[in-house]
RNA sequence: GCGCCCGUAGCUCAGCUGGAUAGAGCGACUGACUACGAAUCAGUAGGCCGGAGGUUCGAAUCCUUCCGGGCGCACCA
């Protein structure tokens, strides 16, 4: 609804310029002013056009202001500061409107957009050969929370989550497997089966991930903890293993697909706790034996974006030059990036300019589906190198979003470079790397994890979490930690609840405390994780936002009717003007005025690839109601009429509240 | 050496395309439950926005430079 009216009155002052001025001014920044005594919107445009108007920033304001005369929707356009021109919306017209848009019907054909974006986000992307860790759920939470609120926008999104079951983490493992513990392949199998069975009954700790996360590191270790010339053998191993893997058809990429399989899909059910699902699931393996590079490298060739380097360090190589390089013609570019090394084999970043040819339908060639996880209501698609038919179809998309960290900026940008070399400038500039920081912990949480600090470590701002130190934490046991800390308060409040009951609620509490403290900072930003922090009941976390959710549901139950039906009887009301107005109410109108918010900040949260905005939003959301909570009292209003309108304020903010919540991925009980 | 990110209140962070008195949470201190859930709310203290130049009517925001911190820069995946 704020939207509305921002965009309403943009248009009419760039009409106004236009007949007065006869400027066109690139854009008309309309803001929202710091504060409601500057009335709900305001534009700075007069102080702008002074320079060009060759006139006092006031007079421009004053002459535009008569111009304007009446606006629908506005009630009026006041001149103040140094040139400022403010607006005051019409309140009762603003406050009927949303929430005529908050009831049900209205809601569904909001965004209802005519020609739908095709957007395709990649997220998650574990290594396939151990449990999922906690800087995993940024990853993800960031990317499923980015898929609905593009969903939310009306674009047609795919979910995939690419899977690396070909590359050295995996062989790592196969390496465990087949040399340290010298199991079989039929024992591997066994094994997985064995695991698979035991998870069944005595949960997620007894499942191959748990199993897998433990050689992995033994055999890291292993790696290093021989005389010189073991290791060496044991790197060549490493490298032999590898190879095998990526050729396929043998015994050992057998394991490789046994154990990176079923891990997969314990990942994918670590996932689902959090509520995030995938629709495709393309696998380094397809890209291979498809031979995805043979096609992009005779286009990358033809293109010349790749040249053959016959000198310097790189002689032998097919190489490309790395974004913004300057070097002479006749110069050799040692800085070069090697695509295909001198004996013929391509690089990491060659086979991703393939898959992202294909991701915007450039390749000229497609992977073979079949189903591998069903949803609730779907199927989540994988790659195979013969399909099944029919399968829905994947790639070929108008805009990608890749959610990586940002230590991997500099491959990203050799990619988009390739597409940009290639003629593909359009894709090239709506291929977004969506980078995020590492997620640490607070020194005090990693000491309560039971890891040894020293004296410097307890004083640093966080801990990183690292393999080589042994800091690490699981997915599935800090949910399982963050549910135990939720029941317990549970319990304190509800001692007449059964185990059931508690274990519901304690789990959407510990749920979507972990998603609210993940999605609160923004992407560029280290977070350092506490589990007390993310569970506390105050201050900006998920539990206040869903403490305020469960207060708004109180008050309906007691007052025995639903928020639509408060919506509803609104719309029927006259004169609402006259609960906007007075001294008390300017904390009801600034509810109101939150709750129209929410295209805009959607908008917004799009355009800069930055869902913690919608965070930061529905935290104002839910500390304003607090706010109005404590200074009106609903169920003893008197004034009938009043009482109604009251009591709409809160259906609306429960409405704008739980949607929000929704797109955050976040449930709210009815109770906690 | 080159490139990217960061430096805002005691701590952790917001600050939208430059715009009105720089905001929030936590922590500290004061208050508010015989009224809708106090897992709450209200208030107070706390800031030369890393330093210095510059552009502008206007800079936390843009440019230059320096200081301090983090991360990249493989014929590894």
């Amino acid at each position: 609804m704020y939207l509305e009216s921002q965009k309403q009155l943009a248009e009419t002052l760039r009409d106004v310029l236009q007949n007065k001025y006869g400027v066109q001014p690139e854009n008309v920044p309309v803001e929202i002013p710091p504060d409601l005594k500057f009335g709900e919107l305001a534009t700075p445009i007069a102080l702008q056009l002074a320079r060009t108007l060759r006139k006092a920033p006031k007079v421009i304001a004053q002459e535009i202001v008569a111009a304007l005369g009446t606006v629908d929707g506005f009630a009026g356009f006041e001149v103040a500061g140094a040139g400022y021109i403010n607006a005051r919306l019409e309140r009762a017209a603003f406050v009927a409107e949303t929430a005529q848009a908050a009831l049900p019907k209205i809601a569904h054909t909001h965004f209802r957009v005519a020609n739908p974006p095709h957007a395709l986000v990649e997220h998650t992307s574990i290594n396939p050969n151990k449990a999922a860790h906690i800087g995993h759920l940024r990853n993800a939470i960031l990317g499923d929370t980015f898929v609905r609120l593009l969903r939310a926008a009306g674009h047609k999104v795919d979910v995939q989550n690419y899977i690396d079951n070909t590359g050295v983490q995996v062989a790592d493992v196969v390496v465990g497997f087949l040399h340290l513990e010298k199991r079989s392949v039929d024992e591997v199998r066994a094994l997985v089966a064995a695991c698979e069975q035991r998870a069944a009954t005595e949960g997620h700790t007894a499942a191959i991930d748990y199993l897998c996360w433990d050689l992995y590191a033994r055999t890291s270790q292993w790696y290093a903890e021989g005389t010189a010339e073991e290791n060496g053998a044991r790197k060549k191993l490493r490298y032999d293993t590898l190879h095998a893997i990526e050729h396929g058809g043998n015994e050992t990429a057998e394991v490789a697909e046994l154990i990176s399989t079923a891990v997969l899909k314990r990942h994918l059910e670590t996932m689902l706790r959090l509520g995030i699902e995938y629709d495709f699931l393309p696998r380094e393996s397809e890209i291979l034996h498809l031979k995805f590079w043979e096609l992009a490298f005779e286009q990358l060739k033809q293109k010349g974006v790749l040249y053959f380097e016959t000198e310097g360090k790189n002689k032998g190589c097919w190489v490309m030059r790395r974004p913004g390089a300057e070097t002479a013609a006749d110069e050799v570019d040692e800085d070069a990036k090697v695509i295909v090394r001198s004996n013929g084999t391509v690089t990491y970043v060659g086979k991703d300019i393939a898959y992202h040819l294909w991701k915007f339908g450039l390749l000229g060639r497609d992977f073979g589906y079949q189903p591998f996880f069903r949803y609730a209501d779907r199927e989540c698609w994988i790659s195979t190198e013969h399909g099944v038919e029919p399968h829905p179809h994947f790639g070929g998309a108008q805009a990608i979003y890749n959610v990586i960290d940002s230590r991997q900026s500099d491959p990203q940008a050799n990619v988009i470079q390739a597409l940009r070399g290639m003629g593909y400038t359009e894709q090239a500039d709506r291929y977004i790397h969506f980078g995020y920081e590492m997620v640490a912990l607070t020194p005090s949480y990693a000491a309560q994890l039971g890891y040894q600090l020293s004296e410097e470590d307890r004083a640093r701002p966080y801990i990183e979490i690292s393999g080589r130190k042994g800091f690490g934490v699981k997915a599935d046991d800090l949910m399982d930690l963050m549910i135990q800390a939720a029941k317990a308060e549970v319990v304190k409040r509800h001692a007449d609840w059964d185990e059931a009951a508690v274990m519901a609620v304690a789990s959407k509490i510990a749920y979507g405390a972990l998603r609210y403290y993940m999605l609160r900072f923004t992407r560029n930003s280290v977070i350092a994780f506490d589990q007390d922090m993310a569970l506390s009941p105050e201050g900006e976390t998920g539990p206040y936002l869903m403490y305020a959710a469960a207060r708004i549901r109180s008050i309906f139950r007691k007052a025995g009717t639903a928020p639509e039906a408060a919506l509803a009887e609104l719309a029927g009301m006259a004169e609402l003007g006259r609960f906007l107005t007075g001294a008390d109410d300017e904390d009801i109108w600034a509810l109101w005025l939150r709750a129209g918010r929410r295209s805009m900040v959607l908008e917004q949260a799009i355009a800069t690839s930055e869902p913690a905005y919608i965070a930061k939003h529905a935290f104002q959301l839910a500390q304003e109601f607090s706010n109005f909570y404590h200074n009106h009292h609903i169920l003893t209003e008197e004034d009938a009429g009043r009482k109604k309108f009251l009591l709409a304020t809160a259906a609306v903010t429960l409405h704008e509240l739980v949607t929000v919540l929704a797109w955050l991925g976040i449930e709210s009980p009815e109770a906690m």
